[in-house]
DNA sequence: ACATGTTCAGAATGTTCA
DNA sequence: TGAACATTCTGAACATGT
């Protein structure tokens, strides 16, 4: 076992992504399926589709992590204008589908926690590099002759 | 420019790879598969089936480098487009099978590291002759005066 | 059998708007 | 805020010539 002493990535991480938090996070257990040793692919192929953050019905990984519609686009706001959140309690809200947006502070912890990955957001120049080509894809988009997809 | 600094997931760490050059790629050993009749032409065969990039099942060589199906298309795709990736990390990532989408930079700079080779990518001219081959055989295959149907 | 290319359903980005 | 949507990327499966 190891000691998470960082975020971990759903895909370097092992056995774990067991919340860093085992306090009472009941999340995504690696289900102890069965008695035999189920290695880190089996284990992604029986990941519980249920978010990591909130315990919603999951759409798939985003960011790293198994995670909402919610989360994600939390997570994309958040990061994205370096929000800094203050938990109006103690700092140790549990997260459900129904109290996720009380108190964004815990909610975004808790997504960094499960390992979501603030690098996987496009840049808003990766953005707008993408928004460029399409628009000059569908311009001189003359079909045949130079898909050069030349940017520099 | 992005910050630096990220969260040391363990993807990003730095791993020294194994080069290898074109002339040479065989030179990953199977490690004495088994002590029993191994030849030195069991070798190929005995060929680790790994890819050279993720380490994933690898189904043969692909523009000079044992690797797997994603990442022979991955190197296809990005360098017919010319692509130019930017690493959001410290562009160090390890490429494994299953954080191989998260950092196209790194990955393909693995690809090249291990030996694939834009140069056996078809241009699109080759392709294009190819297929005017394959439908002049069958149109001319028989008696002449088909139209040139195109079949697809 | 091997190594090219091709296909296309699904994954994972971003965007919209009630 | 998040369900629905638009677009690109991915890779397993497949077709073809050598
Ligand atoms: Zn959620
Ligand atoms: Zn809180
Ligand atoms: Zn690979
Ligand atoms: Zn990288």
């Amino acid at each position: 076992m190891r000691t998470p002493t960082h975020s971990p990535c759903h895909c370097c991480t092992e056995e774990l992504l067991t919340p860093v938090d085992p306090t009472e996070h009941r999340v995504m257990e690696p289900m102890a399926v069965s008695t035999s040793v189920v290695g880190p692919d089996e284990f992604d192929r029986n990941m519980p589709r249920i978010c990591g953050v909130c315990g919603d019905k999951a759409t798939g990984f985003h960011f790293n992590a198994m995670t909402c519609e919610g989360c994600k686009g939390f997570f994309r706001r958040s990061m994205k204008r370096k929000a800094s959140f203050t938990c109006p309690f103690n700092g140790s809200c549990s997260i459900t589908k129904d109290n996720r947006r009380h108190c964004q502070a815990c909610r975004l912890k808790r997504c960094v926690d499960m390992g979501m990955m603030k690098e996987f957001i496009l840049t808003d120049e990766e953005v707008q590099r993408k928004k460029d080509l399409i628009q000059k894809r569908k311009d001189g988009g003359g079909s045949a002759g130079g898909p050069e997809t030349k940017t520099e």
